[in-house]
RNA sequence: CGCGCAGCUUAGCGG
């Protein structure tokens, strides 16, 4: 409907209060909400960092007799990994399998990334195990690595990181369509999250070679200033002022 | 023939 435009909208903007605003004049006005605009709200509770607030919507959309489907489902998880609470994600996760609802990619990654900002590093590799193996096996991509890989650096294995970056080049080899490759091939968050894993391992030496083959052929990633910002803390960390300001000087050229 | 914004996932530093 135009509301659930709307509310998309206002969520995408930040606009947290309008979307609200707009949520309770949908209430008096009669319409009716659906699963798309809770969705929506739970979303905004998810970057908002409430999540209490996500499971009371969610909870009043299914006591209105409306079916939560995968994307309801991972919104709400979401918000529980964002509240730094794997136990409550889990908790929907199991939930979401007694409704017999098939849980996708996303579901994985949000699940893995409540892991990632619990310091559950062990915890995570599990559900990527688990979702191999699942009966509807479901593909990692591009953003299950990356999760993994940082949650791999904050626990201070680099070596689990590295092996699952060579996990993600073999995969995007081994792509068969366009699309495919798409999915899986690293990028600029890649970049940023391995070079941040060599610096909390205490690997600065690492970190220019990792930066230098994620630029070149065959994954020819862009860094991002995030990416610069992340090499240049791993360069201070190193004491290398010379590398720092040599790399400087190319962000400054690059950003032309 | 494919694609096409109503909804869901990932990285750094500082504050």
């Amino acid at each position: 409907w135009t509301y659930g435009a709307l509310l998309a909208a206002c969520r995408r903007c930040g606009a947290a209060q309008r979307a609200l605003a707009l949520a309770r004049e949908m209430s008096q006005q009669g319409v009716a909400h659906n699963v798309y605009t809770y969705t929506t709200l739970i979303a905004i509770c998810d970057r908002a960092r409430q999540w209490q607030t996500a499971m009371v919507l969610f909870r009043r959309m299914e006591a209105e007799g409306i079916r939560a489907d995968v994307a309801a489902y991972n919104s709400l998880i979401s918000a529980c990994a964002r509240g730094r609470n794997w136990e409550q994600a889990w908790a929907v996760f199991q939930g979401m399998q007694r409704a017999r609802v098939l849980p996708n990619v996303r579901t994985y990654n949000s699940l893995i990334s409540a892991c990632e900002r619990c310091g559950q590093y062990e915890r995570a590799m599990e559900i990527y195990a688990k979702m191999r193996r699942a009966q509807a096996s479901v593909t990692p991509d591009r953003c299950t690595f990356n999760t993994l890989i940082s949650a791999a650096g904050r626990a201070g294995q680099l070596a689990a990181a590295l092996a699952l970056f060579r996990e993600m080049e073999f995969a995007a080899k081994d792509a068969r369509t366009p699309k495919e490759l798409s999915s899986v091939a690293p990028d600029a968050v890649t970049m940023s999250a391995l070079v941040s894993a060599a610096e909390r391992c205490s690997r600065w030496d690492l970190a220019p070679p990792l930066f230098q083959r994620l630029e070149s052929p065959p994954h020819n990633v862009r860094p991002n200033t995030i990416c610069y910002n992340a090499m240049l803390s791993a360069l201070a960390a190193g004491a290398d002022a010379a590398a720092a300001a040599a790399l400087f000087e190319r962000m400054l050229s690059d950003s032309e």
